[in-house]
DNA sequence: GGCTAAGCGAGACGGTACGTCTAGTCTTGGG
DNA sequence: CCCAAGACTAGACGTACCGTCTCGCTTAGCC
């Protein structure tokens, strides 16, 4: 059985090492042809004809075009931020959310949402997703909100991961159920209403005037 | 240019009717092989195969395997229940998050997974869901919200969508990003921190040391 | 497991029957592959390309390219010409032998020998071609070798399947190990020497000199 | 444009010279192959696999593996005899003919079956058999027959490669085409009936008493 | 009771893609 | 120049499903 691993890293064992320049190539096609064609239109046969690679150049490298695209599409977006620890927790996940936004509304959120769409039905999918894409970006988010607890701005009795799950799930679940588009409006509501809770102000000026 | 539709409902046009037996077989039968095989795996010649039914019986009803799933899924799954006008906001909406979590930790969550997963990548499915399965539910939490802005039980500021969006969107989320699971303590855990919002109590520190 | 069967004789067992342009054509075209590019290179992809058929198409006929081209070469060459009763044992062998000689120069003798050398290392090849090829036309030769025993013209003490090999082996010897070219001439040579056998002429010795 | 020879015999040229070993080792794995798992499944893939070598290794020795076999082959069987000049050529032919039924009814009679099958569509390969396995065989042969004519053993209008075909056709046919098996016996059957010819002795008082 | 339109099982058909295999060549790094 | 290792292009393999298309037969419902 091939390892079907990317050239380790370190020093090259022996024999011919495999050409990045074809791995930058393939990469770059998956991507492409994800937009153009669609996610499902995708298959390891066209990624071949477009880049003029040989089919077994590609299975040497990923098992399968999920694994090849997850891989790209990993590649592309932009790396992680690290969390500004000058910004109160509602601006530093405000910025988050608004980033999350951004991506989901470009084509990286066609990808992205063909691969979780894809990884409902892959177990090793979903899983390298949890790890490689929802996981990092989740522990930025949970720290902002440990900060917050510890500085007063949140409330102590918070569960942080539920904090996170209220805020950007209804993002996904826009991406994915798109019933109405996604904006950085949108974003901006969800994180006024959580943060106020639902009910309405306990010092509502309701009392009429005498 | 064949119909592909299930009988029309009113007269019967002529020629021999299609067999409900069949229809019910098969719509069995795809159920069983999605719990069987997973999702990816249920083809339409698989149905056939397993009901000794003819492809042909199977596509005059349905134009392809997912279409044939949701229609076996959503005859499946319980009713709606219209909403007991009797609770508050906040016990109508915790008794339909529990619904909808106890779905989702049973078979039917696992299809609706899958068909949520395929949705992503096929126009035509992703409309059927939503116009089948999730507007229907959403209307129904909607009315709730609606019907608590007027009590004054929630804030009369609130976008009934995002309540909404904020309260199941991250059931949706651990539903397809099973990063830890889903329970009803869960939902609870949610609808709390969502109804009291994430500051600290004011009158907190309000409370001077003595 | 497909039967892969040419449709069966007889009445037609249900479902659309076989195509018998299809399989004239893939049969035609086989043969003509053979010719144009030489056996080896005739491969199932090819054939299909040729045709215009899809793969499955043949592959649902013929397990393979050998079986399908040694279908093929069967039903091209002439059928098998029944003994003439009314000439001599060395008459009808001659002409039997002439007929296979010039079946060996045409393009199926390139396409038995290109049979024949695939039969060399597959089973199931090497049965058929003695059960459809060889054993008929050896059962006509020994059947005339027969009737040369009886009627007196043939010595009675001779094997049957030793006349035939050292007959026929000899052009076969001859069509796969072309030291030199096959030709009637050189059947009518081996017929006269092994009619007459090796040694000197029995009364030689005896004329004296006068 | 490598060479893809033998070591070229004479003085080493310059550079490593090719190790002697290896060579050894692949034409014995060759044999071994064929042997254990049949002509068709030795692939340069599969001796590179056996011996630890790699691909290239054997590449530079020989072109493919056809070649490489029957290199290994030629190497393999026995040396030829040269003629004893004290026999009788019918004593000659015979012990011939034995010796050839016993290389085909060994592992040799396999390797060379799936090698002449190879050759019918392998025109280099074909030309090396005849140059290096039958000619020289056949010049034997041939050399036996002229003696037996000259010394008045044989008929002086013999055809000698006729003879020889006669002869030894016969023992490739069964070969390549076993409707029955192989044995010396066999082969002394041909030697009786090719040299006494078929017909009834002349001498036959056959002529009845009236 | 016959006519007719559609349903039905069976299975052929043109396609597309799969993931694997082998061929023969090329490219490293190290003798 | 040799060697081991292994990447590379090329192309065929045989399989799985897709969705469509005949076949010959069955079955309701209307005339």
């Amino acid at each position: 059985m091939t390892l079907r691993q990317p050239p380790s890293p370190g020093p090259h064992a022996g024999g011919r090492p495999r050409d990045a320049d074809r791995t930058a190539e393939i990469l770059r096609a998956a991507l492409d042809l994800v937009e153009e064609v669609g996610f499902r239109q995708v298959t390891v046969e066209r990624v071949a004809a477009r880049t003029g690679v040989a089919k077994t150049t590609i299975y040497r490298r990923w098992p399968n075009v999920s694994v090849l695209v997850t891989e790209a599409f990993l590649a592309e977006v932009t790396a992680l931020v690290p969390v500004d620890e000058t910004l109160t927790a509602r601006e530093a996940l405000r910025g988050s959310m608004h980033a999350l936004v951004r991506v989901f509304q470009g084509r990286d959120g066609q990808i992205l949402r063909g691969l979780l769409g894809q990884a409902q039905t892959d177990e090793v999918l979903r899983e390298s997703l949890l790890h490689r894409w929802l996981t990092p970006r989740r522990q930025l988010g949970l720290e902002v909100v440990r900060h917050g607890k510890q500085s007063g701005e949140l409330d102590k009795n918070l569960d942080e991961d539920v904090v996170i799950d209220a805020l950007y799930g209804p993002l996904y679940y826009r991406l994915m159920m798109p019933y109405a588009p996604l904006s950085e409006a949108y974003a901006d509501e969800v994180l006024r209403q959580v943060f106020a809770g639902l009910e309405p102000p306990a010092s509502d000026p309701v009392r009429p005037a005498p």
